[in-house]
DNA sequence: GCCGTTTTCGGCCCGACTGTTTTCAGTCG
């Protein structure tokens, strides 16, 4: 049983306490659902291994909620979770999908009149019965119908999406009369791969008109909300907008709340109440008196931490390590000088060597290597070796002209279904650089897909794992493999493994990251580009590695040309003593 | 149900907005 699957079930079971009015519990079992979602052992394992004391050990897990989870892993089943679902025998999951619908009103709608799936609800609403319940109303009537309209298409969004909408909105913003400033907040800031909404803070002396200017945007369908300090609308694409207004005394106190994570900020919350102070989002106070809140800086020192870069705030781990002084120096998001994963016209990519290089020149990549696919991949036309050679001649040319930016030789590599590459070892060793990537039989059951891909990461020639897991988020799962298996074979053969910056890959994924980081293997940000205007993608890649606690030496492409070669080489020193 | 650098009992993050209410519960951030 994974650690994702225990905390659902105890976030299921935090979710049916909360709707039965029980207090205090269900944050309990919250907490304790977070605390098994990002550690990172298996909590299967540590059970198997040191039993229910194993597991009271992690923190915000008690005796009786361990008791639980060993239940859980030693049957499959939980008596406990089953007996509270029969007590409230409603779809909450689904009806809790419906914005403004909470587990209280949730739970008074199936004790009055039945109400148990979005569809009973529905019809309820259409009937006119909900406004005859007591302490409800027309407008609670037309909200649920509003809520279940909107439901399908409530979910998260791609950063890479988002991002440039929000930075839109913010400049808009900023030109309304009265604004000072404008921070994009919440998870974009956190630089999260998908976020559920976009959240603007604002800094202005004339709320009103923010606001108004706010919810009268073209592209705003519905306000939720509309007050002084706080308004929220929906988008024409579905998605949520919050916008926060306050002074700039308190600025940094607001982007602290609003930047998140809500654990982050819970955690922060009792280290002031520890030390005798208030946090919220207007400043932190010693006795109802402001002793910071301008700056985040100064948020953070008030209570004796240093400042907690965004893609930290997660509550895993960042504020231990901050009290200790032990926060990582992330890499930072212009330090990459070169770029190993890019594909051109040569196979599936949409322009030419020349085109892809002055591109990167323009955005000052110092090298770049060029990928194409081979010869398996044969809907991309796929490279053999002799295209490879023929490839390796142009770039040779290409350097020749000395255009300012080094083109590296490279191939991004099939991995065939027993792990051997399609692409000859005489060959491979010609190249500069040498990318492996799975494409094909994507299915292999765990154990086969892990043997498959270590295997070719034995290959003496190959240099670097291409997207490791081959997600494409919200498009394709990422396929079954032990990373943890691939994060040792990299440590052993010197192979390094890729951050997959394209929007929609983001692979390795930061938990995965921190875990390379942790055991000392390589990293490289890639595009992936495969047109031009891909090639400004890595910074996503570079979130990722934040948020994966990746300092600038764990990442090679943050070295020049020779350094960098030279460390791929080193890899391939190891290769053949591992081979 | 969990937890402890003023606690092993008595707390549990804190505030904005809405709708249906004459004073606040519920939901959300
Ligand atoms: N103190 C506190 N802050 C919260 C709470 N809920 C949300 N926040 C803060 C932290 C969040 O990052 C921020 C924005 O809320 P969101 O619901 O939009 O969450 P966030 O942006 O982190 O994730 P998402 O939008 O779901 O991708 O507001 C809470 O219960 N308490
Ligand atoms: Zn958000």
């Amino acid at each position: 049983m994974t650690n994702a699957e225990i905390a659902k079930t105890l976030r299921e079971i935090a979710s049916l306490l909360d709707m039965q009015g029980v207090p205090f519990k269900p944050r309990a079992y919250e907490k304790a659902a977070h605390a098994v979602k990002i550690t990172d052992l298996s909590v299967e394992e540590i059970y198997r291994r040191d039993g229910l004391k194993g597991l009271t050990e992690i923190s915000g897990v008690g005796a009786g909620i361990a008791e639980k989870i060993a239940t859980l892993i030693q049957t499959g089943r939980l008596p406990y979770l089953e007996a509270l679902r029969e007590k409230s025998p409603v779809d909450l999951a689904r009806l809790s999908l419906i914005e403004g619908l909470g587990p209280k009103t949730i739970n008074t709608l199936h004790a009055q009149i039945g109400i148990r799936t979005v569809e009973d609800l529905e019809r309820a609403a259409l009937a006119g019965k909900i406004r005859e319940l007591p302490r409800f109303g027309e407008k609670s009537e037309q909200k649920i119908l509003k809520g279940i309209a909107f439901l399908k298409s409530g979910g998260r969004h791609l950063l890479g999406a988002v991002l440039p909408l929000a930075n839109d909105i913010q400049a808009r913003l900023e030109m309304v009369p009265g604004v000072k400033q404008v921070a994009v907040a919440g998870s974009i800031r956190r630089r999260m791969e998908t976020v559920g909404n976009a959240d603007l803070l604002v800094i202005s002396n004339d709320p009103d008109r923010v606001m108004d200017y706010f919810v009268g945007m073209p592209e705003a369908i519905y306000i939720h909300a509309k007050g002084p300090t706080q308004s929220r609308i929906k988008l024409s694409n579905r998605m949520n907008v919050d916008l926060r207004v306050v002074s700039e005394e308190s600025f940094g106190a607001a982007l602290c709340y609003f930047t998140g994570s809500k654990a982050h900020n819970i955690a922060l919350r009792e280290i002031a109440i520890a030390k005798q102070l208030k946090l919220n989002e207007y400043g932190v106070f010693r006795e109802d008196r402001p002793i910071a809140g301008r700056t985040e800086e100064e948020v953070y020192a008030a209570l004796g931490l240093p400042f907690i870069p965004p893609e930290l705030r997660e509550d895993a781990g960042e504020i231990g390590a901050a009290l200790v002084g032990a926060l990582p120096e992330l890499i930072d998001y212009h330090s990459l000088r070169g770029d190993l994963q890019i594909q051109t016209n040569w196979t599936d990519g949409a322009h030419s060597i020349e085109e892809m290089a002055a591109e990167a020149k323009r955005l000052g990549r110092e090298y770049i290597a060029i990928t194409d696919h081979t010869k398996s991949l044969t809907v991309t036309k796929g490279a053999d070796e002799e295209k490879l050679r023929r490839q390796m001649a142009a770039i040779d040319a290409l350097n020749k002209k000395r255009s300012g930016i080094t083109l590296l030789k490279g191939a991004e590599v099939n991995i065939l279904k027993d792990g051997r590459l399609d692409i000859s070892n005489e060959t491979l060793a010609q190249l500069d650089v040498v990318g492996i990537s799975v494409h094909s039989h994507f299915g292999l059951p765990r154990e086969e897909m892990t043997r498959r891909v270590i295997r070719a990461m034995k290959n003496p020639h190959a240099d670097i794992l291409f997207h490791p897991t081959g997600r494409r988020i919200q498009r394709r799962e990422p396929v079954d493999i032990d990373i943890d298996a691939v994060i040792q074979t990299a440590k052993e053969t010197g192979t390094v493994l890729e951050i997959d910056a394209y929007p929609d890959r983001l692979d390795l994924k930061d938990e995965h990251i921190r875990k390379a980081v942790e055991a000392g293997v390589k990293l490289v940000i890639d595009s992936d580009a495969h047109h031009i205007r891909h090639l400004s993608h890595l910074h996503f890649g570079i979130g990722m590695a934040r948020r994966g606690w990746a300092e600038r030496s764990d990442i090679l492409n943050t070295l020049g040309r020779n350094e960098f070669l030279e460390s791929l080489k080193d890899g391939r020193r190891n290769h053949r003593r591992a081979a």
